[in-house]
This record gives structure tokens, sequence and C-alpha cells, in this order.
DNA sequence: TGTCAAACGCAACCAATGGTTGCAGGAGGT
DNA sequence: ACCTCCTGCAACCATTGGTTGCGTTTGACA
């Protein structure tokens, strides 16, 4: 009945896709299977370097990998670590939701315990 | 096939559980059916004040909702929007999911579809 | 009833971070 | 050889998560 069964949560992969647009970059990552820091910003409102800086954050935390290729450097997301960080969002929702279930479940327990 | 289908992402209610701090606080308040910012600073790492910056914005996104009792102030979570909040969890992770097992099968395609 | 402890709200301040502009350098195409 | 394009680095700004400090309300109790 503790919750260290639920897998601990990483605050650092969390937080990496708590920004919306990191997680903007890794949903335009996933659709061209790949990218640079310049062809991300060419479909997003901010700069080359804003995003350039977010993906030194998502490759810190290992949910992309980027290599040189010619004179671009390319990204790719890791997915396995985004396999990861889905589990981890699921976790943290179900506990929650559990707690709600639960919560709910108490209140109409009380409510049905006195009839008087 | 457009991202349209899943419901979007409020991205204020996204990051008002983007942060860790601000998710032990929901983690503590439906724990304890409630609570107030000294309370809740007592039994984690940070001073009241900064306690009581998270719950206006948690209570900004309407997360929460406290009202005065006697000399404090007791917040509750608000169950509608913890659900909703647990929805678009479960909305992102399993659209990376889908998208995950997406590109797998397309590599397993690709794999298969040479034989030579 | 008068005093005291406890909880609150407000303000000033600090560090980290998401964002910008500007600029120098290296790799490719013609 | 040149010109273009993409990269990386630096300076700078605003927001935000965090702190300390202080004044105020309010419940409790002698």
């Amino acid at each position: 009945m503790s919750t260290a069964l639920v897998e601990p949560v990483d605050d650092d992969l969390w937080s990496a896709i708590g920004d919306p647009t990191r997680r903007r970059m890794l949903d335009l990552l996933l659709a061209a299977d790949g990218g640079t820091a310049t062809s991300l910003s060419r479909q997003m409102p901010v700069t080359r370097q804003a995003v350039a800086k977010h993906l030194g954050v998502l490759d810190r935390v290992g949910l992309v990998r980027g290599d040189p290729a010619g004179r671009e450097r390319r990204y790719r997301v890791d997915d396995a670590q985004l396999a990861r960080a889905v589990a981890q969002l699921a976790s943290v929702g179900s506990a929650w939701d559990a707690r709600l279930r639960r919560i709910k479940r108490i209140a109409e327990d009380i409510q049905r315990a006195r009839p008087e």
C-alpha cells in the first residue's frame, strides 16, 4: 500500500516533456522521423536558437539523439526513452485516477453508512 | 489523420501539473483530503510562501479550490478538473505510443519488404 | 477580556530557464 | 573560389520557482 509500487518518477525526464514547446518538437520529430534545429524552427513559432536549446535538454535526458550529417545535425527520437516517458505519464495518471476513485468510493460508503 | 482528433492539450493545465512540487502537493492533498499552505509546507522541503504561490497557480487553473476555514485557508482538489488533467496525460501518452507503434510497424514492414 | 501564538498575505530579492538578437565559423553546391 | 546555409556561442531580457522579512488577522486560553 505504498506508492513505491509505481516506478519512481524521474523529475528530469518529466520536466523535459513538461514543456509545451518540447512536446511539440517531439511530435514533429516523430512525424517526420527526425529533423534539424533549423527544420524544426521553421515549423514552429520560435527561433532556431530556442529550438537548439530545447534539443540540448532533450538530448541530455536521452529523449533524442543528434549526430552530424554533412553540414547539418540531424536529431531523432530515442524510442526506448520516449516509451519510458509515456510509461511515467501513465503511471502518474493512473495513480491520481486510483485516488480519485478511492475517494469517491469512500464518500459513497459514508453516504450509505448513515441512513439515520 | 490529424492530431485534432485528440482533445487539444490545455497548456496552462498541463504546465500546472508539469511542476514536480505541484504534483507532490496534489498527491498530499489527495492523500489527506485537503490541507493548508502551512500544513503542506511542513511535509515538503519548501517554504510556506512557495507552497502558497503554487496553490495560487493550481487555483488559477481550477485544480484546487481554497476557502477560508477559521483562521486558516483550506484547499481541496477539484476532482473534475484533476480528471481532465489525467485525461490529457493519457491523451498525450497514447498519441506518442501510437506513433511509436506505427513507426515500429513501418520499420518492420520495410524490413520484411526487402528480401533481396 | 487581554494577550499570545499561529496562519495568512504582501513585497523585495535571487537563480534558473525559455526566449530573443547578433555574430563568427565550417561544410556543400555551382 | 565563392556564396549560401546551417551550426555554435555569447549577451541580454522576462518569467518563474524559490527564499527571507514583515505586518495583520484570528483563534485560543489564562
